[in-house]
RNA sequence: CGCGGGAUGGAGCAGUCUGGUAGCUCGUCGGGCUCAUAACCCGAAGGUCGUAGGUUCAAAUCCUUCUCCCGCAACCA
């Protein structure tokens, strides 16, 4: 059988500024799966990439004295640093600004006005001249416009309708078919009820009142806008209506669009009644992630409660980080981020619990036997529980990375990782070392370890690759592989480990 | 009556669907051990499960009332 393909897209950013701790949380999520993919045997194809377009970008460049297209450059220079730093794995990094996108989306806008899809209209909405911003209803504050206070007036401009109300009664139907589609399932009945059952409002695709967006072929006033734009990204990215489209239809429909909770409701709604109207399949699911929070708040630029990603790579190391990340923050709701929890985070399970028995099982090693591997198998009943556990993660690892659960994987991981401590007590190897008898009994004990050791490692390739090379490095082993972590006992005899060295450093807590 | 989520020992969470001695991680305290990064292992303290009422032999769990927090409400990961 040939490899299964899998097809993970993070959201693209809006690079209006730096990027936060939030982006890298979603980021890591998905690197953290991708590569889990990838090292079980599935042929992998990780998107992520920048929204480039829009009025609010077109402001900032003006501000700053820039083209639109050198502003968002050097932000998105910017951002490929920072997944660089994070070792984030992307096999794509798309920009809507790319000639390949934005002729896709050229094709695809024309398309859907020739089969009547996109209807021209008139936007009618509430305008504030000062910020040259449209606002909503609910989004004013007081009646007045909310980021600077003053009147708005109504006007109305001529634009380009996505017709989405045709399609209200198929995408239900869909939704009912697949239940799989919207995770978590409690945002399902909300966009239902909220925007489904009232009845869809058509899209507005185009503006005229700002022109750093992709030019409608057909009407050069015209530039496309935000969502037909953005979303197209993750069919564009793979070639869709282009000269070569082996990548769409290897890996389309998409696995999985992992996605904020605040979006949502476009790649459940806009996106799949556009590839409705395409004719294409529909992605098999969207997940909507929680958000990390600070102080009970959500990251904003305006507030600037956040600190550049970089900092907290620079005082932690990268690992932490994405540990931090993965681990945190459980199954789609909101999860708190404070340096505070981080370092606790990390001094508790990659230090303490991991770093540790690293460390002590390769100093015995080392100390009792100059570092040599032999197992001589002088079992006893105290081994099995661990051997069984080690072996159960060949399971249950990957059963919780396909629900998307990477947090409770590590879990997993991370109970195996403290029996193994455990085990250490249980056996005392100090004590057995100082008995001639039991010389091959400390033998099996410390083998034991090690391939446990090893085993956990082979998954944490996926959550924190960096730490599991270095232990790789420890065991002097190249057994790594997936299919490796099935069978307990595949560390060689005769191996000789390398010299022991700190996974982590403590982090001490700053004195205030 | 716009829609939805939440309130559980000091902190963060699970348990609620399917009622039956309230669980996990961190922190605190006590003990053990000495291979190890003040680490590791064991034990203990600490909760009238937001409020008020109802159903029941029995309610964190089911029903109703109220309070507070949060998200969405048609461009913020």
């Amino acid at each position: 059988m040939e490899n299964k393909k899998f097809y993970i897209t993070t959201p693209i950013y809006y690079p209006s500024a730096n990027f936060h701790i939030g982006h890298c949380y979603t980021t890591i999520v998905c690197d953290a799966i991708a590569r889990f993919k990838r090292l079980a045997g599935y042929d992998v194809f990780y998107l992520t990439g920048t929204d480039e377009h829009g009025q609010k970008i077109q402001k900032k460049a003006e501000e700053a004295g820039v083209t639109p297209k050198e502003y968002v450059d050097e932000i998105v220079a910017n951002a490929k640093d920072l997944w660089k730093s994070l070792g984030i794995s992307y096999d794509k990094f798309i920009r809507t600004t790319d000639e390949e996108h934005v002729e896709c989306v050229q094709k695809i806008f024309k398309q859907l006005y020739d089969q009547g899809d996109i209807y021209k209209g008139e936007y009618k909405g509430l305008y504030c001249t000062p910020c040259e911003s449209f606002w909503t209803e609910s989004q004013l504050v007081d009646g007045k416009c909310p980021d600077c206070g003053r009147e708005v007036n109504e006007v109305s401009e001529e634009a380009y309708f996505l017709k989405l109300s045709n399609y209200a009664d198929r995408l239900i139907k869909y939704y009912d078919e697949h239940p799989d589609f919207i995770e978590p399932l409690s945002r399902k009945n909300e966009m239902i009820n909220n925007f489904i059952k009232p009845g869809l409002e058509d899209l507005c695709v185009s503006r005229t009142s700002f022109d750093w967006g992709i030019p409608v072929t057909f009407d050069d006033k015209h530039v496309v806008y935000v969502w037909l734009d953005a979303l197209s990204n993750y069919i564009s990215a793979l070639g869709y209506k282009s000269d070569d489209e082996t990548l769409f239809n290897k890996y389309w429909p998409a696995d999985v669009h992992v996605v904020g909770k605040e979006i949502v409701r476009f790649h459940v709604i806009i996106w799949p009644i556009m590839l409705m109207a395409l004719g294409i399949e529909l992605p098999k699911k969207v997940f909507g992630h929680g958000w990390l929070v600070i102080n009970g708040g959500k990251i904003s630029k305006s507030l600037g409660n956040y600190k550049d990603p970089r900092e907290y790579i620079e005082s932690y190391g990268v690992d932490p980080i994405r540990y931090y990340a993965l681990r945190e923050v459980p199954f789609g709701s909101d999860g708190v981020f404070s340096e505070e929890a981080l370092i606790n985070r990390t001094n508790a399970d990659l230090v303490n619990n991991l770093g540790n028995l690293v460390n002590r099982t390769i100093s015995m090693t080392k100390k009792y036997f100059e570092g040599m591997v032999n197992n001589p198998r002088v079992n006893e009943e105290i081994d099995n529980d661990l051997i069984a556990s080690t072996e159960r993660l060949f399971e249950a690892v990957p059963a919780k990375v396909d629900e998307l659960k990477v947090g409770e994987a590590l879990q997993e991981i991370f109970d195996v990782l403290k029996k193994a401590n455990k085990y250490i007590d249980d056996t005392t190897p100090w004590i057995l070392a100082k008995d001639e008898t039991k010389q091959d009994r400390l033998r099996t004990v410390l083998y034991n370890l090690l391939e446990t050791i090893r085993i956990c490692s082979v998954y944490l390739q996926a959550f924190i690759p960096e730490t599991a090379e270095k232990i790789f490095r420890q065991l002097n082993t190249d057994d790594k592989e997936f299919e490796s972590a099935k069978i307990f006992g595949l560390l060689k005899d005769g191996t000789v480990l390398n010299e022991p060295e700190h996974l982590f450093d403590r982090i001490e807590i700053k004195e205030d």
